[in-house]
DNA sequence: GAGTGGTCTAGACCACCCT
DNA sequence: GGGTGGTCTAGACCACTCC
């Protein structure tokens, strides 16, 4: 026998990815059908199917019917990584979790915060700053946008004891958004929240949510004090 | 009916996560098993099994044998995005894209790429700089270093007309690694290079390969111009 | 011990789309 | 038209883990 013994899809996934590796199937090429991929392994074309589409999702093959599987040409490496809460994120790293809220504006959006959160100038705006910290220190400052016109509540929501953050989302459902991450000089608010001097690099990430209709919910930027890496495996 | 009608798993998973932001599921909540689902939908539980799989997979969920399933109660926002070729990148800006080797050295590693790289003193180290450039105008500078004890073929290779990312697509099985964003000031280098001040808040991404025996392979700073977004879908 | 999810199997039908 | 992947079904066995 060629192959060990394949029992799951997890084996036909190794092999499959073995021959990838081994540029036995090169970008380009197409691979055998799945009937006849599940007559070589001796299992039911079920498991091929599952073992062809993980790999799929990852972004090595690509499949049409009809069209057979290939492998592709340019594989971009595809990354997973995870959003934490701030809170979760600092706890993790064995740090004393630290929460300040700065200032707390209800008022009508600014143009650079219409643009933002696409809303027009009659919209009623929460606007929030707060300070993160890890063992005292400033570890982000979080600036944020909530649109009262989809978020009533937020208005009463008591930000001095719960990030925003928090507060969001345990009381407005999940939803999608859009993440741009960037690097910034520091403002004197910036270089004044995180005690650092004015002009240094800072990672910054903005986010926006949506909820179902499609309306922003919210929008933050989360400044990190300097030498914050965002760490992603591959 | 309660369901407008229930046909293949999309649409189990669809009236999910429709429970799930209603908050007829809440965080924490344990769900029916699966058997009793596919009994209430109407349909067989490898179907059931197959949404379930695709939203804990999303995050929302946390499955346990035994232990059924849960509403996660802190839904980490879980984000995926591809990391393209520099070249597609800016072509699809509708950027010209153009390409220039600076430097290209051999040498034993520096303290600080030996920590990078995880190789010790003796290593044979190909050392690249190259530039990549949109429209002309500097776009990303890359700062590389390969391992010839992992990839011989390095030491031949001309850099000159195909980047190196390019190259290292071409030439080494895909495998591992890990992805480090964050935000630098400009060195004098980088000023030179990208035609921007000295101090200057650069993005920066720096990204470690492995091969499937654990060796690094390659190591790669991309220090991109002033401005630079990194753009995600959630 | 028993209930849960994880997975395999064999067969089936369908949607797509290349030739 | 016909071959491919996409998916559903029903049944089965197993691995894990809570009770």
């Amino acid at each position: 026998m060629r192959v060990a013994s394949i029992n799951g899809w997890q084996d036909v996934q190794a092999e499959v990815l073995r021959r990838l590796h081994e540029r036995l199937w090169k970008p380009g090429d197409l691979l055998p059908s799945e009937a006849d991929l599940a007559a070589e392994f001796g299992c039911a074309r079920t498991t091929v199917n599952r073992a062809l589409q993980a790999i799929a999702d990852e972004g090595l093959l690509e499949r049409r019917r009809r069209g057979g599987t290939r492998v592709v040409v340019n594989p971009e490496r595809r990354a997973t990584f995870n959003i934490p809460l701030i809170r979760l994120e600092i706890e993790q790293l064995q740090r004393e979790y630290g929460y300040r809220l700065l200032k707390r504006r209800q008022q009508r959006p600014s143009k650079a915060v219409r643009e933002r959160m696409l809303v027009d100038a009659e919209a009623s705006i929460v606007s929030l700053r707060a300070l993160h910290t890890a063992d005292e220190k400033p570890y982000v400052l979080e600036k944020r946008w909530i649109d009262l016109a989809v978020v009533p509540a937020a208005a009463d929501a008591d930000f001095s004891v719960q990030s925003p953050n928090e507060w969001l989302v345990e009381h407005v459902p999940f939803s999608g958004g859009d993440l741009v991450l960037s690097a910034q000089s520091a403002s004197d608010e910036d270089a004044e929240a995180l005690s650092c001097e004015k002009g240094a690099a800072l990672f910054m990430a903005e986010r926006r949510t949506r909820n179902t209709q499609d309306a922003t919910i919210t929008v933050v930027q989360l400044v990190y004090a300097p030498g914050y890496r965002m760490a992603i495996d591959l």
